[in-house]
RNA sequence: GCUUCAUUAGCUCAGUUGGUAGAGCAACUGAUUCGUAAUCAGUAGGUCAGCAGUUCAAGUCUGCUAUGAAGCUCCA
């Protein structure tokens, strides 16, 4: 007698061992037709898994993420055995199931072509219609071994000849196909119902630029047809938030060949970051910051004594002065730490916590730029706190705060990654132990969730990194804040502590926005170019109806100018229906209409973006209103 | 940097099997003075990213370079 405990609590009783699909089946009518995985004792697996003794089961459909993986494993299997019936002389990679899709890698001595996604999409409806069964098989690792050696399938070999001496190997065998897997997969090709291939790339075998680059072919699945069309509507959408394309719609900024990397800030794109800055100012004045500006060309030999000519010398752009080595700098704390080194400090000035908006250059792979995103001249909103070991905690905590205070501001959900020591590393064992512990004991104090990156930490320290996401959901780092006890010990900083002796500070840096570039990307997307109120370029429009109201329209621009609303005029002869379209299209918050009858009674018809036609108000109540959301922010601190 | 793909007017895009470029919007000029998402007419605008090659002939085919896109790698 077998017991099974559903996720419910109820308990069914069987006689002999059963499939997770026989229970999915029996447990309700149609409740669970969509049943595409099983969760035995928190283990994802198959449907076709036996169950042969008392367990807890949970069934998945695709609404889980094991649901979702099971089908899209799948799918991935499918693709590759499509692509085997296509073009039998290839060699499979692996193939697994990602966030929103799949992919499968595959090493072709010619170019997979879009075209040949056709093809391949048309082979995968047919393995699909076949309705094939996914059966489990297990081999000894050596016989697997010999088993993908007779298949020329070079890849699989050597990743079973990574697994240990002892241990078994399962493939799934679908039809003629068969591959090396973990599972889980849906019992048949047929519950594949909706999928689709999107893109091709290349990708390096096992993520190492050491090795052959594979081809990689990419594509979604859903149990649903609908649920498909709906992912591709989503991502359809999502497109047109892209920074790059809304940041040339709304002349935000521009990238010219002339300067792959090195991003032009235009008019509208400046009065965003300039508002961005005072924010942050304020912001940080009350968070007991002060502010310096620290020079972009300094000496090459300051760059040996910081750590960045060993470990950071391939990103660094290199000048010459008269006869003397100069480079650009690439971070700002060599800056901050001779501001600090300029005077002797006292324990009681600690911590001290200096900010600087610092333009820095890094030479970034041509392959990794992206619009806002990745560029190779940027400015950091850098800040570097000089404290005593005992505050570390507190430090960190504050900033965790701060990050999180404005980033709620915009309304972003954000991860965070605590990243550990480095290879190319340096400074002793028991430093980064202690700088990792610290950082990990203030996560826990501000109740974040957060992820370890292993071995992801700056040369200098570990780091706590804040991740925003972009349109279509990449995500950017942002927010970071890095222990460091090795700039310290370089620069041989000191404070005078109580007992009258020198001692060592720990030294914080720390980013909140990240770049004001990338920042502003993220922005972008965020409100996919409809900036509230306070970040408007332009707050409002005039929009006089004939030129009989244009001097009332001027009238009232110079009144709003005069309390520093942010307002445009347009004084064309065009007709006002024209005029609306286009400040709806520039994302104008508020347009003014002014046609005879406002000029006659003095007052204003006011259009919002959001809500359309507001009707007729007193000047006055209006600019009260803006004045009022103008602030929102700052009585939102 | 790597793989694949792309680059035609300021912008968004057409351009058949190779036979020396076209639309809409924007700009400019004129008319129109109009009430909540596009008034009408006209004008001007292009070494088809750049350089080389194949060809009687190249926007179209080939190679190189630059830039961009997706992904990989990197991101201290």
């Amino acid at each position: 007698m077998i017991n099974i405990t559903l996720k419910d609590g109820k308990v069914l009783e069987f006689e002999q061992p059963v499939k997770v699909e026989d229970v999915a089946k029996q447990i309700s009518m149609g409740l669970y037709k969509n049943a595409l995985a099983g969760k035995i004792n928190g283990e994802v697996v198959d449907l076709t898994t036996e169950i042969d003794k008392d367990s807890n089961l949970e069934i998945l459909a695709f609404e889980d993420e094991g649901g979702k993986h099971a089908l899209r494993h799948t799918a991935s299997h499918i693709l590759a055995q499509a692509v085997k019936r296509l073009y039998p002389e290839v060699k499979l990679a692996i193939g697994p199931s990602i966030e929103n899709g799949f992919y499968y890698d595959i090493d072709a001595d010619f170019s997979i072509t879009p075209e040949m996604l056709v093809d391949i999409e048309k082979e995968m409806d047919k393995i699909v219609k076949e309705n094939l069964p996914l059966e489990k098989f297990v081999k000894p690792r050596n016989e697997a071994i010999e088993y993908e050696k007779s298949k020329n399938e070079d890849y699989k070999v050597e990743l079973i000849e990574d697994l240990p001496e002892d241990e078994i190997i399962s493939f799934y065998k679908q039809g003629e196909f068969t591959d090396l897997c973990a599972g889980p997969h849906v019992p048949t090709t047929g519950k594949v119902k909706a999928f689709k291939l999107l893109n091709l790339a290349g990708a390096y075998w096992r993520g190492s630029e050491k090795n052959k680059m594979l081809q990689r072919i990419y594509g979604t699945a859903f149990s649903k047809k609908s649920d498909l069309d709906e992912y591709l509507k989503m991502l359809e959408e999502a497109k047109k938030r892209d920074h790059r394309k809304i940041g040339k719609e709304l002349e935000l900024f521009s990238l010219h060949e002339e300067g792959p990397g090195f991003p032009f800030f235009h008019p509208k794109g400046m009065v965003i970051r300039n508002i961005l800055e005072d924010y942050w100012r304020r912001e940080h004045v009350k968070a007991g910051y002060k502010e310096i500006k620290t020079p972009i060309i300094l000496n090459e030999e300051l760059w040996h004594q910081s750590g960045h000519w060993d470990h950071y010398k391939e990103n660094m752009y290199f000048t010459k002065i008269d006869e003397a080595d100069y480079a650009i700098k690439p971070m700002n704390c060599p800056g901050g730490i001779l501001v600090y080194k300029n005077q002797m400090h006292s324990y009681r000035e600690l911590p001290i916590r200096m900010g600087e908006l610092g333009l820095v250059h890094r030479h970034e792979a041509s392959g990794a730029l992206h619009g806002l995103m990745r560029v190779r001249s940027f400015t950091q909103d850098d800040a570097h706190i000089f404290m005593m070991p005992s505050q570390i905690k507190d430090e960190v905590l504050g900033v965790i705060k701060l990050t999180d205070k404005i980033y709620k501001l915009f309304g972003f959900e954000y991860n965070v990654e605590l990243s550990t020591r480095p290879e190319n590393s340096m400074g002793r064992d028991e430093d980064w132990e202690h700088a990792t512990e610290s950082l990990r004991e203030a996560l826990e104090a501000a109740d974040l969730p957060y992820k370890i990156n292993e071995g992801d930490g700056a040369f200098y320290g570990p780091k706590i990194d804040f991740h925003l996401k972009d349109c279509i959901g990449r995500t950017w780092q942002c927010g970071t804040i890095q222990l460091d006890f090795q700039m310290p010990e370089r620069f041989d900083l000191t404070y005078i502590a109580e007992d009258g002796e020198k001692h060592r500070p720990v030294m914080v840096h720390r980013t909140v926005l990240g770049s004001i570039e990338r920042f502003m990307g993220i922005l972008i997307e965020q409100y996919a170019g409809a900036f509230p109120v306070w970040l408007a370029p332009v707050q409002v429009k005039l929009l006089p109806v004939t030129d009989r109201a244009n001097e009332y329209a001027k009238e009232l621009q110079e009144k709003l100018e005069e309390s520093d609303i942010r307002v445009g005029l347009d004084l064309r002869n065009e007709k006002i229906g024209y005029k609306i379209r286009e400040s709806q299209l520039e994302k104008v918050p508020y347009m003014i209409i002014l046609g005879d009858k406002e000029v006659e009674a003095r007052n204003v018809a006011i259009r919002s973006k959001k809500d359309g036609d507001l009707g007729t108000m007193e000047f006055d109540a209006f600019l009260s209103k803006m004045k009022e959301e103008n602030d929102k922010r700052i009585s939102n601190l």
